[in-house]
DNA sequence: TGGTAGCTGATACGGAGTATCATTTTGACT
DNA sequence: AGTCAAAATGATACTCCGTATCAGCTACCA
């Protein structure tokens, strides 16, 4: 949390006591939430400043937007940089999938057809270990 | 067009003369466009048929979603099966790429941690031929 | 201990898409 | 052709998600 804070501390944002409830509460989700999950779980805390808080989260990595099946948004602590999920379509847990080996293949593929891919955006869909045996 | 038509009502829908005219606008436009240009494209069809002829076409894979890099939403007449798609970051440009090589990948990665793995979504971004040779 | 840049939260606004519903149209069946 | 139920239309009102506004408050640095 401290490292956290101290991190938007380096972009000029400073430490208030709202702010750090809006972190923690997304912390404190076990899987992908909506903006409007965070607002309920944080009454005391305006809604305005949760969609800051979260806004300035996403736009420092340390939450992603999660883009499920049928194009509902969620977010997530995620880990800051370049990833995957791997979102349960059962239970809706989503696991970050770090090492991505489909950036050379598709940079070839591209390639081939005169296209420089500069980035992408890759969500995996399906059931997690628990589900699958459940 | 026609083929269209067929297709539609081969899933109950009627051929009328406002959703042919949502078609061939959706049809002319040379990229992935928005529901509202849709709209602003036939001043003289209504907002809502508009957005019904849109989904219906969704729903029947004859246009899919286009998902841009900062989060927008799109629309494009596309192949009607999975297929992904390069978008051009600087005119805007979609092509779609049919065979899926990542597949099986995948499929392997995630089921290395258990993962069994139903579906994804990949949007590649870049530039074209045509905006890389400037 | 100021001062100021940044923050807060109530509220209003905006865009995207859907629900409602009275009226009209389609197409299948006489 | 004529009938009729099912489907479609379009004006409008609504929901949902997120952002802008703005007066008052607060963190942080000199």
């Amino acid at each position: 949390m401290d490292d956290i804070v101290a991190q938007l501390a380096g972009r000029g944002h400073r430490d208030t006591e709202p702010r750090r409830l809006v972190i923690a509460a997304a912390a404190a989700q076990g899987r992908p939430f909506t903006a409007e999950e965070l607002c309920a779980a944080l009454p005391c805390v305006g809604r305005a400043t949760v969609y800051r808080g979260l806004r300035m989260l996403v736009d420092s990595e340390l939450v992603c937007r999660v883009l499920l099946e049928d194009g509902e948004v969620r977010y997530q602590m995620s880990y800051a940089g370049h990833h995957h999920h791997l979102l349960c379509v059962v239970c809706g847990l989503s696991t970050d999938v770090v090492d991505c080996d489909v950036e050379g293949r598709l940079k070839e593929a591209a390639a081939a057809v005169g296209f420089l891919m500069s980035g992408h955006r890759l969500e995996v869909y399906g059931r997690c270990v628990g589900c699958v045996r459940g």
